[in-house]
DNA sequence: AATGAATGAGACTTCATTCAT
DNA sequence: TATGAATGAAGTCTCATTCAT
């Protein structure tokens, strides 16, 4: 029984690491379920025990993926203690972004064309909403004013370097995102 | 004579306008070639005796699109000249995704998806080089030091905003520029 | 009324030529009616109000071809008087083969494989079997038994030839002709 | 497993023999691959799992074919003894166009169509080179003066009553054939 | 559970032919 | 007469999915 729950997960894992991979690097439409099957070392067929269709194999993947950044960013971090909120935030953000780069770059490259996703939409949209409300109560601590607006403009920053990231083979995000917390240090240390 | 090139015209226009509106909604590889030819309103071999493929189409969608943006940033706008180079900029940009939202949605949407741009990726790199470097001089100019990575990370802000803007109904892009724009005002004025 | 004569038979002229010539290099098939038009430097449309159908085209390409070689292989050519009546007809055959090596490609080329040609096919069975009693009084002037079957050996022979002449680059048909020849000197000079 | 290459191999041997009958028939061109899937019995789209292309289907006809007539020339046939080579080879000629008509039909027929042979065409032309050979080594034993075009003649009599045997029914090839033998009997016997 | 053979809808593309001017 | 824009059937090929083993 154990044993059998083994072999059907690590197939199941297969499958999902190989189409994160090839979903991620030529596109979810580009993709060929055969070619996850093989990029899997899985028979076309067992695919369809496991997933009822290609579309099910790719809101899997987000499922996944999801909980993999949620979990991230929950877990008390061994983060240093005289970090602010969004400090936290933000290199918690790059380092999850370097982590799951290949993740990242699926959900960036189907978020503006994908009926699939609209499934997931909700999620997502509580997702961001969540960090949104996260971000601007750190500003609201270290007092800045407008943090409703001033939220959405840091959130829009980061994604932005975080596109810029995916896109950009060798993009100094370490460096963007130092030259960025300059700009959000605590007004009153 | 006159009218075979009206008609010529007419039907690539619509053509034209077709693939921007469904790529942009779709995706490139989720739009086929009928529907875009119903959505047109021609018939469905007509787009071959002009385009030699579906991805010259997009070629040309994208030829057209740049020349667009192009002309629209280099005219010189009425802004009011009181404006710094970093707020024209800015501004144009905001101006500009409202007014070409099918457009700037398309290329966003592409932009991960390099297998299909291939033949655009260079313009756009060269593109999106060029808006950094003009970044960069403006920044410069406004005394900023750092003004490599600042521009990056400023980029970054607007290409975040651009995408949340067109990923989001109702997103308040004029009060987040604002917002942006109060931290570069020129230092010394 | 005369001048319309001549454009409408040189339109029709340069459409057959081009159409021989694709025809024969390219394939029937494969060779489309644009690209004939093109090469015979007229209008598509106008080609229809010449010939109903591609398949007309090839019918006429066909009649001209066959009208040519009967008018050759008819007129008392300025072939010296003392050669035999074989002689004359391999001669001539070789000449007419170099002189109209395009129309004998597309004719060996289809007569195997095209429906289209069942149209002509009385005909071209009609010219083969006069042909063949051509040859069949020749080998009986000079004496050869069996003439029947002879002649068939012997029209097999110089269709092979012809074969190999269209099929292959530098063939050295008057030699192999030469050759040939020798086997059908007549047998009491 | 075994099973599952049974299934292969009988839906390969009916695409194979069904795309022969068919190409040979209308021609490589005017064959849709639809008309074979339906003659051989199979799914449009099975073709596609053991063929990448048409033309790849094209070839290992050609492939098996070819390999079909290299095994029929070099077993060592039951011929009496006291044949020479050029009765022999003339004989097994004959023997092998009986036995495989449909494929002569189909090679004879792309010979002139040099666009879709590309691939095949250095075979065939190896091929030809080698029975030129082997008729011009015979052709000396007997003590064939010239033999160099004396085997180009025999060779396109050959061909050429190949040719008529495929183009017209009832060819009275075994009479023709021997006609031709009598002029190559052994000078010296 | 596991395999891969088989299916057929639908994609892109070509092309002979018609039609409006 | 002459043009080439427009049409849509039909071609090759891909691919998600089902099915027999």
């Amino acid at each position: 029984m154990v044993r059998f729950q083994d072999k059907r997960s690590q197939s199941i894992n297969q499958l999902v690491e190989a189409g994160l991979k090839l979903f991620s690097e030529q596109g979810y439409e580009a993709t060929s379920i055969r070619s996850i099957a093989r990029e899997a070392g899985v028979s076309l067929g067992l695919m369809y025990n496991y997933f009822r269709s290609k579309e099910e194999l790719l809101l899997e993947i987000f499922r996944r993926g999801n909980a993999d950044i949620a979990a991230s960013f929950i877990k008390p971090t061994e983060a240093p203690q005289n970090q602010s909120g969004i400090e936290q935030h933000i290199r918690q953000t790059v380092r999850i972004l370097k982590e799951k780069r290949e993740f990242w770059r699926l959900l960036h490259g189907l978020r503006l064309q994908n009926q699939v996703l609209a499934q997931v939409a909700t999620e997502v949209q509580q997702q961001t909403a969540f960090i949104e409300q996260h971000i601007k109560e750190n500003l609201q601590e270290i007092g800045f004013k407008e943090p409703e607006l001033e939220a959405k403009l840091l959130f829009a920053a980061i994604d932005g370097m975080a596109q810029h990231f995916l896109l950009y083979e060798n993009y100094p995000i370490d460096e963007v995102a130092n030259v960025l917390l300059q700009k959000y240090k605590p007004l009153n240390p």
